[in-house]
DNA sequence: ATGATTATGATAATGAGTTGCAATTCCCTT
DNA sequence: AAGGGAATTGCAACTCATTATCATAATCAT
């Protein structure tokens, strides 16, 4: 059994929940999709697929990756939310093409230590955070130029 | 005339629009609110001041406010877009509190500056950004010891 | 002042996300 | 392995923030 399936279970277990082969899957299909999907996407996914689920479905299964650890739901903007896995994988911040919507993700130490610091002198403790920069890339600039 | 009042109304020339009395309250008003308003409450507030204006043309007028330059919207996460004056106003960013809602804003000229360097390296041009870090102030904190 | 054009308020519409409910599925107990 | 209480599902109806429509009113260049 894969972690990401074991954090599921374990949380769900602990909560009295029950495993379906409706959780199972929508797992199975977002650990192969995209890293920053939304509901409707993986509905359509899993509807070309073959699935019958349901789009509430989605929505209800990752809110329960979210609450279970495995997943966070970002805004970019757009409207619509969309579910990135976190769990067992590096934390990282987002550059957020307004052109193309390409998403780049990036890591700096320093800043997230600058972060630490600020809520320090602001006597905040920090659960989470957020750093997006929006922009042109430089695909999206090269074409502009041309 | 304020120079709020005045980036609003170059906005309106340029692009053939109005100067109205709506557009002059709701200027007025917002200027006039804690910074991080929604368009609900700004439409309460002026309800409650006599006014009879629209809860869509308080949106139409944000909306301008953002697009002239004066404002940003801004989504803290609680399903509401929030409307922040920017013009002639130093750029910062955020604390927000989970647990009582409180917005701290804060300013690190060391975090901007890796956000840019960060941005170099991926070839990327920097319209904007936000940066959100989520928690428990201080306040919040010492009551759930007690 | 007049007329073309834009803005307004009321209301309907939209769209993402949630909820209620009857039918189904899960899984603990025996 | 079967029974039954509890959780889950799909569907449709609902919420809630925001936007679009449209008839009427206000603005402003001439």
């Amino acid at each position: 059994m894969m972690k990401e399936e074991e954090l599921l279970k374990s949380h769900i277990s602990k909560h009295n929940l029950k495993v379906t082969k409706e959780r199972s899957l929508v797992l199975r299909v977002f650990l192969d999709s995209e890293p920053h999907i939304t509901a409707e996407e993986l509905y359509r996914k899993m509807k070309n697929d073959g699935s019958s689920i349901g789009l509430a479905t989605i929505y209800r299964t990752l809110n329960l990756f979210c609450e279970s650890g495995l997943a966070e739901q970002r805004q970019f903007g757009d409207g619509q939310a969309r579910y990135e896995l976190v769990y067992n994988v590096k934390h990282h911040d987002h550059l957020i093409c307004k052109q193309c919507s390409r998403i780049i993700e990036f890591e700096n130490q320093e800043i997230e230590a600058l972060q630490e610091k600020v809520a320090k002198k602001n006597n905040f403790k920090i659960f989470s955070h957020k750093l997006e920069l929006y922009g042109i890339c430089g695909n999206c600039s090269e074409k502009n130029d041309q």
